[in-house]
DNA sequence: CTGAAAGCGCTTACAG
DNA sequence: CTGAAAGCGCTTACAG
C-alpha cells in the first residue's frame, strides 16, 4: 500500500518526472498527447502531490491553526467553536486547507509556546486568535515570529489585522431596548474578567446606561458557567437594590438563571426581564423563551477565514468589526 | 523573518549538520561539550525540526483527522463533537499531535473522496470515522487504502478496529427503568435513520420492551433537529395511543418537546415521562429538568485518541465497547 | 517538446 | 568522536 508518486507516472508513461511535473501544475511545454497519458495516469493511480514535499520546497502547509484554550466542560455547553469552526471550514473546504485545532486547558501557560512551535516547525501558514485578553501575551509573540495571524477580537493596539464582533453596539442596543421599555434597575452579569470582550461590553453598558440616564447598574463578573451565573443572579436579586432586568454574557448562565428567579419566587417576565448572549436552542426552547442577542458565528467564520488567508497571501488587511449582532425579542422581556 | 533549520544551528557551532542532527535526535556519537552547545542554540534560535522534512523523511505526517458531515447549525446545537475534540486533544496534546478537523454539508458526496487525498498527500496518519451509516461507502474506501482508521461506531463488520458508546446497554437500561416506574405505553424518537447508531438503539429499545412484556412501542425517526423532534412528539401525543413515556435520541429534540406538552396540556412528568440523550446543560436547567442518558464524551475522546495512535503505531486493536453510558435521574420521570 | 540537476530540511548508514 | 553523501517527493531554472 504505497503511495503514488510522480516517478511512478513517469515511468508508466515512458517520460521524465519534469514532464510529469509541468502537466500537472498546469505548466505549457508538454505535447497534448502526453498531458492527457499523465492526467489519466495520475487520476487512475489516485496521485494526489504530497504535502511535506510541497511544504518542504516552499509551498506552505496549506493549513491554518486555532488554538482553543478552555476546559472541556465548557466547551461542551457553549455552542460558539463548533459554529466558529464549522464557519471557517465553509472557506477553507473548498479550497482544500485544513484546520489544525488544538484545544489545552484554559490555565495553560502552554498557548503562547504553541506558535513559535507550529511556525517554526511549519506546521500552519497562519492562525485564528480567540478570547484575547488584556495585554495578551501571544500578541507580542505572534508579532515577534512574523506569523501571519488574524485577531477575533477587537485588539486594544493595532499590531495584528483584527475582525471582531462588535459588541460594543449590540450592547448599546440591548441597553437602549432595556431603557425604551422602562426599566432604570439594569445588572450586566459579565463573563470573565481578562477578556478584552468582556471589558467591551462592560464598558459599553455602563457607559450607554449613565447616557441614558440610568446611573443604578452594576456589573459582576462570571466564568461563563451556569453555577457562576446563578451564584451572581442571586445576590444581585436578593440584595438591596433589585435590578428589575440582567443581561447576561452567555446563553447558559441566562438560562440556569431563571431557575433562581423561580426559586426566589420572582416571575419573568413581569417583575424580571433577562436577555441572553449568543442565541441558542437552549435560548429557544426554555419557558420563557429567552431574549438574546443573536450572533451569526457561522457567517462570522466564514469571514474570518477569507480575511486570514488574505493575510497569509501577503494582502495589506484593514482590522474592521463584522456585522453587529441582531436583538432577538422573545418572551424573557417587559415592560418593568 | 526565517525559520532556523539544522544548518544555521551546525554553522552557529563550527560542526556538521549530520553531528547537530545526532544531538537533537538524542543519539549518541557526539561529545558532552558540543551535545550542550548544540542543545543550547537550538533553543536560543527556537528551532523546531521541520514537520514537512521529517515527513518526507518517512517519519509521519504527526497529525490524525476527523471529518464531521453535519450542516453547521446542528453542530451548534449537540455539544457531542466539541466534547469529543475536547477529549481527543488531551491525549495527543502532550505528544504534540495535531488534530485536523474539516467539517463538510451532511448531504456531501465528498466525505469518501476526502479520505484517497489525506492520505495520497501524507496529510495525516490516520483519521477517526463518526457517525457510521449501513453499508457505510467510507469503509471500503478506507480498508482498501490501508489507512489507519478507527471507527466510533459499533460496526456492522470488522473490516476496521472499532470503539464504541454502547448505546445498546444504554437503551436496555432506559426501558427497564420505565418499566420499573410502571409504563406500558412507551415510544422512542430515534435519530437519522441512516445511522448505525439509530438502527441499534431502536433494536435494543425494541427488543428489550418485549422482553418484559410491553408490546406497545412505536420508534419514529427524525433529522435530531428540534422541529423534526417537535413533530414526532406532537403526533405521538395526539395519536389514538397516547404514550407516557418517550425516549429521545439527543437532548435538543427531548428540550424542545416539552413545550409541545404543555401545549398540548399534558404535564410532565405526572402524565409524561421524558428521557434525553447526552446530558447537557440545556437538560439540566430546563424546567422540569430532565432524565438523561449521560455519556462520557470527553472520556471517550481520550480512549479513542489512545486507540487510534496504537493503531498507527501498528499495534493489533481490538474492536470493544466503551464505558456503558450512566442513566441520569431528574425530575421528568415518575410512574406511569 | 523533453530530460538532468539542484535544492527545500532532515536523518541515517557509511567512512574516516 | 565527526563529516560527506544519499534520499524522501516535488518544482524549477537550465540544457538540449
Amino acid at each position: 500500500v504505497k503511495r503514488p508518486t510522480i516517478h511512478d507516472i513517469a515511468r508508466a508513461a515512458g517520460i521524465s518526472t519534469s514532464a510529469v511535473s509541468l502537466v500537472l501544475n498546469d505548466q505549457p511545454g508538454v505535447s497534448a498527447a502526453t498531458r492527457t497519458r499523465v492526467l489519466d495516469l495520475a487520476r487512475s493511480l489516485g496521485w494526489h502531490p504530497s504535502a511535506a514535499a510541497r511544504a518542504l520546497r516552499g509551498g506552505g502547509a496549506g493549513t491554518v491553526g486555532l488554538v482553543v484554550a478552555r476546559p472541556a466542560s465548557l466547551l461542551g455547553t457553549e455552542p460558539y467553536f463548533m459554529q466558529l469552526v464549522a464557519g471557517i471550514e465553509e472557506e477553507l473546504g473548498p479550497r482544500h486547507i485544513s484546520l489544525v485545532l488544538h484545544v489545552i486547558g484554559p490555565d495553560s501557560d502552554a498557548e503562547p509556546a504553541v506558535y513559535p512551535r507550529w511556525w517554526s516547525q511549519g506546521r500552519v501558514d497562519g492562525v485564528f486568535l480567540v478570547d484575547l485578553r488584556r495585554n495578551d501575551p501571544r500578541l507580542p509573540v505572534l508579532a515577534g515570529l512574523g506569523m501571519p495571524a488574524l485577531v477575533l477580537s477587537r485588539p486594544q493596539s493595532a499590531r495584528l489585522p483584527a475582525l471582531w464582533v462588535d459588541d460594543a453596539a449590540a450592547m448599546r442596543r440591548v441597553v437602549d431596548r432595556l431603557a425604551e421599555l422602562g426599566h432604570r434597575r439594569i445588572a450586566h452579569v459579565a463573563g470573565l474578567p481578562d477578556l478584552v470582550q468582556t471589558t467591551q461590553r462592560r464598558y459599553a453598558f455602563t457607559r450607554r446606561a449613565r447616557a441614558r440616564g440610568l446611573t443604578d447598574t452594576t456589573t459582576v463578573t462570571t466564568d461563563y458557567s451556569a453555577e457562576s451565573g446563578q451564584a451572581a443572579t442571586r445576590r444581585l436579586l436578593t440584595g438591596p437594590r433589585r435590578p428589575t432586568a440582567i443581561v447576561y454574557d452567555n446563553d447558559v448562565m441566562a438560562v440556569a438563571s431563571l431557575r433562581i428567579a423561580r426559586e426566589l419566587g420572582i416571575r419573568v417576565p413581569a417583575e424580571l426581564s433577562l436577555v441572553a448572549w449568543d442565541d441558542s436552542a437552549l435560548c429557544r426552547y426554555v419557558e420563557p423563551a429567552l431574549t438574546a442577542v443573536q450572533v451569526d458565528v457561522s457567517g462570522f467564520g466564514t469571514a474570518a477565514a477569507r480575511t486570514l488567508l488574505a493575510v497569509i497571501a501577503g494582502t495589506e488587511v484593514d482590522s474592521r468589526p463584522y456585522r453587529t449582532p441582531a436583538l432577538v425579542e422573545r418572551a424573557s422581556t417587559a415592560p418593568a
